[in-house]
RNA sequence: GUGGGCGUAGCUCAGCUGGUUAGAGCGCCGCGCUGUGGCCGCGGAGGUCACGGGUUCAAGUCCCGCCGUCCACCCCA
C-alpha cells in the first residue's frame, strides 16, 4: 500500500469560485458585457503576461505595485515577464502595437495578481472588468466612461455608492505643484508620521491620502493640487463635473484623491461603497493618462479608462443584501430524466428534450427511483419525467409536476410520442 | 513587509481546570414506502483533532515551530 499523497490546495490569495457563487458572477460579466456593447466598446484581450516594463513603464516603477507586488518571473528563453497586476497597461500597450483608429474604445475583464498579504476583498489573485478609450482628450470621453461605471452599478443593484473625483493636473500643473509640495514636506518633515517621515521623498503625492492625523495636518497646512491647476485643466475639470451632472450623475469633488498608479493626468475618480466599512471599500477607480501610450513607446495619445474589482463588487452586493444576485431555484432546470431500465432511455430523453429547448438533467449509476426523485428534488427541476419497466413495454411516459402541492392531478401518463409537447405543457402549468 | 485572532466530520461549531471507545446540527447514504422526491421517524458512513516537535504516566486541551486562514496596518480592486 503506497502512502496517500498530501492534499494540494489552492495557493495563497487565491480562490476556487464553485458553482454556489459562479452564478453571480456570470450574472455580473453578463452585464458588464451588455452595458460595453451598448456604450459603443469591443472587447479586447490581451496576454496575462507581459514583458515586465509594459507595468513598470506604465504604473511606474516606483509605485508600491511595480516594487514590490509584481509576480516577476524569468521565461526559458531568459525573457523577464510579469503577471499583470492591473487591467491598463495592457490594453495601451496593444493600441501601441497595433495603432487602431480612434477613438478605440475596448473593455475588458480579466483576472490580476499582486503579491501582497490577503484580507477582506484582498487576494493575490483578483478580478477587474473596465474599459479604456484611447485617442481621444474630449472631457466628454471621461463622462462616458464614468456613466458607464456609474450605470452598471446602478444596474446590478448597488444603491450606496459614492463617486469622488479629482483633477492631479497634466504634466507641467502637476510638477509645479509637485515642486510645491516638496518644499512644503521639507519644512514640516519632521512633523508626518512615522513612515512617512523616512519615504516621502521618493514619492511626495503619497502622503497626501495618508490617514494618520500626523500627516494630515501637514498636508492640510500646504498646497492643495485644486489651486495648483493650469486653466486649460481646470476647463477640463469643469466639463468632466458639468457632463456629470447634465445626465444626473451624483459627484464629490476630493482633492486628496491621489491614486497609487503614476500614469494619470488631470481626470481622477474612484467609486466607493459605503456598505463596506472595512478599508476596501473602493469598488472601483480610474482617470486618464495623457502620458502613458508614448511612455509604452507609442506616439502621444490621450486616453481614459476605469477598472473595477469583480470581488469587491460582490462583496458590496452581499453587503446591501442585493437577492437579484443569489442563486433562484427557478434558475436551475426544466426536467428531470428518472429511468430505472438502466439508463439508455434517460439518455434519448435527455438528448430529445435538450434539443428542444429544455434544461435537463438526469441521474447515473442506476440508482433506485426513490434515490433518483430525490435527486430530481434536490436539482430544483419543475417537473420530472419517469420511465420504469411498466412504461418501456408499453411506450408511455409518466409526467410528474414536482411543484405542485396536492398529490391527486399531479402525475399522469402519457404516450413517449408526446413527450416535448407534454413536458412544455407540464413546465407551464407547474406552480413556481 | 509588520501586528493580532483562529485552525476538531463535506459545512457551521461544541469539547469546563490535560484523564478511558472525540460530540451536535446541517449535508450525504440507507430503511420505514420491494415504482415515487420534499415533511417526519429510525439507522449508517465519514475525523492520523492542519502539520512537526516538546512537556507529561497521560495532550484536541499546555509549550515551541511551521503551514493555512481571517482581521488590521501598508497599499489598492
Amino acid at each position: 500500500m503506497s502512502e496517500q499523497p498530501k492534499q494540494l490546495v489552492a495557493p495563497t490569495g487565491t480562490h476556487d469560485v464553485l458553482p454556489d457563487s459562479s452564478r453571480a458572477w456570470e450574472r455580473l460579466i453578463g452585464t458588464f458585457s451588455d452595458m460595453a456593447h451598448q456604450w459603443g466598446f469591443g472587447l479586447v484581450l490581451t496576454p496575462m503576461f507581459e514583458d515586465v516594463a509594459v507595468f513598470n513603464r506604465g504604473i511606474g516603477e516606483e509605485s508600491d505595485v511595480a516594487r514590490k507586488e509584481m509576480y516577476v518571473f524569468e521565461d526559458r528563453g531568459g525573457r523577464t515577464l510579469a503577471l499583470r497586476p492591473e487591467g491598463t497597461a495592457s490594453i495601451v500597450r496593444a493600441f501601441v502595437q497595433h495603432h487602431p483608429t480612434t477613438p478605440w474604445k475596448a473593455w475588458y475583464v480579466t483576472p490580476a495578481f499582486r503579491y501582497e498579504r490577503p484580507q477582506a476583498g484582498r487576494y493575490r489573485q483578483h478580478h477587474q472588468l473596465g474599459v479604456e478609450v484611447l485617442g481621444t482628450s474630449d472631457p466628454l470621453v471621461d463622462v462616458e466612461v464614468i456613466s458607464l461605471a456609474w450605470r452598471f452599478y446602478e444596474a446590478i443593484g448597488l444603491r450606496r455608492i459614492r463617486l469622488l473625483i479629482n483633477s492631479m493636473g497634466h504634466e507641467e500643473c502637476r510638477g509645479e505643484f509637485v515642486v510645491s509640495l516638496r518644499r512644503h514636506l521639507t519644512d514640516h518633515e519632521l512633523q508626518l508620521c512615522e513612515e512617512h517621515q523616512k519615504v516621502w521623498s521618493s514619492n511626495p503625492l503619497r502622503v497626501i491620502d495618508c490617514k494618520k492625523q500626523e500627516c494630515r495636518s501637514v498636508v492640510d497646512a500646504g498646497p492643495s493640487i485644486a489651486d495648483a491647476l493650469c486653466s486649460e485643466c481646470v476647463t477640463h475639470f469643469s466639463a468632466v463635473s458639468e457632463g456629470l451632472t447634465a445626465i444626473g450623475v451624483p459627484w464629490e469633488r476630493n482633492v486628496k484623491l491621489v491614486r497609487g498608479f503614476d500614469y494619470y493626468t488631470r481626470t481622477t475618480f474612484e467609486f466607493v461603497s459605503d456598505a463596506l466599512d472595512g478599508a476596501q471599500n473602493a469598488v472601483g477607480g480610474g482617470g486618464r493618462y495623457d502620458r502613458l501610450a508614448e511612455d509604452l513607446g507609442g506616439s502621444p495619445t490621450a486616453g481614459v479608462g476605469f477598472g473595477s474589482g469583480i470581488e469587491r463588487l460582490l462583496l458590496a452586493l452581499q453587503a446591501e443584501d442585493v437577492a437579484h444576485f443569489e442563486v433562484l431555484r427557478d434558475d436551475s432546470i426544466d426536467v428531470f430524466v428518472v429511468d430505472t431500465t438502466g439508463g439508455q432511455e434517460a439518455l434519448q430523453l435527455s438528448d430529445l428534450l435538450r434539443r428542444n429547448g429544455f434544461a435537463v438533467d438526469r441521474a447515473f449509476d442506476s440508482r433506485s427511483m426513490k434515490s433518483q426523485l430525490k435527486a430530481a428534488d434536490r436539482s430544483g427541476a419543475r417537473v420530472a419525467i419517469l420511465v420504469g419497466p411498466q412504461e418501456l413495454e408499453v411506450g408511455t411516459i409518466t409526467i410528474r409536476d414536482l411543484r405542485a402541492i396536492d398529490e391527486s392531478n399531479r402525475q399522469r401518463v402519457i404516450s413517449r410520442i408526446d413527450v416535448v409537447d407534454a413536458v412544455r405543457e407540464a413546465i407551464e402549468t407547474s406552480l413556481n
